[in-house]
DNA sequence: GGGGTAAATACTTGCCT
DNA sequence: AGGCAAGTATTTACCCC
């Protein structure tokens, strides 16, 4: 059950690095060199990993031509095909302009002709029930996840997943909008960049519960087999958005896997572990960081932080 | 600020029907 | 299938230092 009180207080404060960077400048964080990684996914900093821009815009063909021939073989025509829209970016529109293609005004006659060519044109871009369902589940998706700063490739993994649900009929009796995030949740972790649920209930129209519940239904389905979060793949993002030193990111690593070692990490919720660890990381390297900071950005409460980093700094101190 | 606790609530698991 | 109970984890709301 979401609790209103709750999801009041916890107004989402994650910060993204908006700084505007090229290759081969220097970081303002640390004076390193900035690179981009070999797929072009990110431009980050070589020294501190500063994240610069994580939707690289996109730089052409994937492919080289050597000859003339060889351009005329491999080059296509129009934009790449995409999972974010229900058409998959393949359709052509009929334009409103009553022109015909030399730029001339068209008669009276086939100008309504033209007409009732632009609405079945319209009735069969959105086909049915099914298709119009998908693009505003697409919708949905693309927006939510801009929202909480997920890349390119979860959008288009999302898109394919809810795709998939529609296929195999799993939507009817259920939410366009439950499903869709539930579909962005699991992309998300299929990715291995996690978010908290409660996230996802805030930057959509649905409940925590029911995100839950739906996701847990498409996983079952579609037999997607996610393994169990690992409170490691939450460090990156907690650690960036408190912006701690990369010794302590590194110590909480360090924590964790004496924790996974040991055995103490079974049954307790991931994030959990992951604040408790960076927040256990940065009382020992001597940043003040508060319980309280921690938990915001976290959606874990202080109590929980506690407790966690109480065993995570008990368990260190014993196997070490 | 940190640290503690009780009660309420949520989630899992196992059992039963 | 679904309901129920027990056990554990987490949150909420207080408290003290």
């Amino acid at each position: 059950m979401t609790n209103p009180k709750q999801a009041r207080e916890r107004t989402s404060e994650r910060q993204t690095t908006n700084q505007e960077s090229v290759e081969g400048d220097i970081c303002p964080e640390c004076q390193g060199q900035i690179t981009q990684d070999s797929d072009r996914s990110e431009t980050t900093c070589e020294s501190c990993g500063l994240v610069f821009e994580e939707n690289p815009v996109d730089r052409g063909p994937e492919w080289r031509a050597f000859t003339a021939e060889e351009r005329d073989q491999k080059s296509r025509v129009g934009a790449p095909t995409t999972q974010l829209k229900h058409d998959k970016g393949l359709s052509t529109t009929i334009g409103w302009q009553d022109k015909d293609a030399y730029g001339q005004s068209i008669s009276a006659r086939k100008r309504s002709q033209l007409q009732r060519l632009r609405t079945w044109d319209e009735r069969f871009r959105a086909k049915d029930a099914q298709e119009r369902n998908l693009k505003q589940a697409l919708g949905e998706i693309n927006r939510m996840a801009s929202a909480l700063g997920l890349p390119k490739p979860v959008h288009e993994t999302a898109g394919v997943l809810y795709r998939r649900a529609v296929e195999e009929n799993l939507l009817p009796g259920r939410s366009i909008e439950g499903m869709s995030t539930a579909s962005l949740y699991a992309a998300a972790r299929q990715h291995g960049i996690p978010r908290r649920i409660i996230e996802f209930a805030e930057v959509s129209h649905v409940t925590e519960i029911r995100i839950q519940r739906a996701y847990r239904y498409l996983s079952r389905e579609l037999n997607l087999e996610i393994e169990p979060e690992d409170p490691k793949r939450y460090l990156p993002q907690f650690a960036s958005s408190l912006e701690v030193s990369d010794e302590a990111e590194q110590l909480s690593r360090e924590l964790l896997e004496v924790a996974t070692n040991n055995a103490v990490h079974s049954g307790k919720s991931p994030a959990g572990l992951a604040a408790a660890a960076l927040y256990a990381a940065t009382t020992l390297t001597n940043e003040k960081l508060t319980q309280k900071t921690v938990s915001n950005v976290a959606y874990v409460s202080r109590v929980t932080i506690r407790k966690r980093y109480q065993e995570l700094l008990e368990v260190y101190s014993d196997h070490d």
